[in-house]
Order: structure tokens, then sequence, then C-alpha cells
DNA sequence: CTATCTGAGTCCATTTTTCATACCCAAACT
DNA sequence: AGTTTGGGTATGAAAAATGGACTCAGATAG
């Protein structure tokens, strides 16, 4: 105690443990390519399972297992629903904590746009009346951030 | 020709092919549990392998693995480091690219907070001058957009 | 009333990843 | 010369993904 520890010299380690970070329960709750790729469907306003097999060639168990998961945490959830002269089945809706899920999802497709090839993507998120969105990262008094490479990750003290 | 087609009767599909959507070219490229943890680690400035192993608890060969991939990527880069007294080593930085991915890891680490359970999460991303750092849906005249459920899809026609 | 069709899954055998542990290597220090 | 240490490979066992066949229930046709 009377010995002055040197210090550690720089952050070798992450600031704060996987089990207090908010960021890695997202990454662990739908972190996964599957399950990204059908919140990318729910987003465009697919419903069904068998319209999300087509789009995504996804195999049928994975599909079953994936959906029934996002149910259980309450991203999406089942609305069942009737074709006239067909029986009712059950499509898939976000919630509305599942469409809070939509900023990340933008973010990843404005850096998809600006850093990966592949050409312009075809597909537009934008407001009804045609207005494209897109995501800012803005400081908490509201000025919007010009540089990512401004942030530092710290831990608050617990 | 002839014929009148019946018409689609909605979006049963999603509007855009997964090939010529940029946020699934995303998804393929980083949506995988461990590469995105790799990344949080990257945000937060650990930099080398043993302290990634340490902090994530991933298996080295799949470690390895990973980072091979992101660096062939460019989303990391290998920043050779020698400690006084030991020898030369690389650790693993973001690249612009990689850092260009903030704005996504912010917004999910948002979602987190606001809608997994698992209490306040000890990690901060901030700027140097400590304000907390948030992001927000914009539309492209600026103005920010209160609820995400306004947001529909639709294919630019291409 | 029986047959058939369809959307929405489940089941299952095979292949692919992941996992955990052990092992390896090169530099630096003893 | 021998030991330590960070940074990886190699390897067999366990788990997950894959793709195809199978199931089920209700609507409609005959």
């Amino acid at each position: 105690m009377t010995d002055h520890v040197p210090k550690i010299v720089s952050s070798r380690h992450a600031p704060v443990p996987l089990a207090e970070c908010a960021l890695a329960r997202a990454i662990r709750s739908i972190g996964d390519g599957w399950t990204l790729l059908i919140l990318r469907e729910a987003l465009c306003g697919v419903e069904r399972f068998d319209a999300m097999h087509d789009d995504l060639g996804i195999p049928r168990s994975v599909l079953a297992e994936r959906l029934s998961k996002l149910v259980a945490e309450g991203i999406l959830e089942q609305r069942p629903y009737r074709e006239p002269g067909r029986r009712q089945r059950n499509g898939y809706v976000l919630t509305e904590k599942g469409r809070a899920l939509t900023p990340a999802l933008v973010a990843l497709r404005e850096w998809s746009e600006a850093h990966l090839p592949g050409g312009p993507s075809r597909l537009r998120l934008q407001t009804p009346d045609g207005q494209e969105v897109v995501t800012r990262l803005i400081r908490v008094d509201g000025s919007v951030l010009a540089d990512p490479s401004e942030i530092v990750a710290i831990a608050k003290p617990g």
C-alpha cells in the first residue's frame, strides 16, 4: 500500500468486463449473421416465414429457431393474419423494442455504402415523404461529432 | 403480355435482393458475434492478442482467424510495437474504415441500455472532454427523427 | 366426405464451425 | 544454455449449420 504501484501503462484490457457492458449484451442478443439478416427482412416489412426463407436462402430449421428466439426476446411478435380464402397464419413483425434497432441498422448500411465495395445499394430507408434517413453521432449537448476518432471508451466507476 | 398480371399484392418479399443490399453486405462482413466483440475491444483501445483473449474468453484459433480476416478487409491493421526489453510484436488497431463503424456500435449500445435487462452499462463512450456520445436518426434536411417507425424501406429503381 | 394443395414449420443425417487443450516458436533475459 | 513470454498452430471432441424429406392443419375441389 505504501508501495507506489507503477500504474498500469495503458489500457491493455477493455475498461469494462463483458458482463457489465451493454454493448456486449446487445451483441449476445442479436449479433449473429442470420439474426441480423432476419431483422433486415423485418425492417423491410417482410413478415412471413416462407418469404424470409426465399429471400435469405436460410435453412428452415435455422429460421424457425431464430424467429422463436427473437419472439422470446420481445424483438419480434407474432401477428396472426388471414388472406381471403386462406387459413389463418402468423407473420412476424417488429415490436417497438425491435424497431428501436433501426438506428443501428441504418448506421451499418451507411458504413457499407461508404466503405465496402459492391456499388450503391438499391435499398433506401426513408420517411414516407421520400426523405432519406441517416445517422449522426452527437454529443449530449447536441453538437455533431465530425470524426469518430475523437471517441474514447472509459469505465464509469462502479 | 396482353395479360393483366394481377400485380403482387403487397411486399411479401424484401424490396431488394441480398446481392444488391449494402446492409446485407455489411452483415456479411462483420455480422458475427465474435467479430463484433473483437471490434468492441478495438474500440476500447485493446490492441493485443492476449488481452483480447483474456477479455473475451475466445478460443485462440478463432481469434487468430477473425483478426486476420479483419486485417484482410482493411478494418484493422497490424501495428508493430515493442515494449522496452521485450521483442517486437504486433497489435491490432482500427483503420479509418474500422473507426467508421463507431456509429453503429454506439447505436447498438444505446439500444441495449434502453431495452435489454442487465442494469446500466459501465462502459461510456465519450469525447475527451467527458461528454457522452449518442446517435440520432435524421432526415437529409437535418431534422431529427423522433420515431423510427416512420421509416419505410423501398427499392431505388435499378 | 375424401382428396389435395399450401404455408408453416419439424426431423434427421451429413458437413462445417467451434471449442478447449496442448503444443510451438522466436526473442530476450538469466 | 536454459527459461520465460507473447503470439500464435495443430488437433480431436462437441456443437451448430445445412438441405432434404416429412408433418400438420385448414381451405377448397370434386
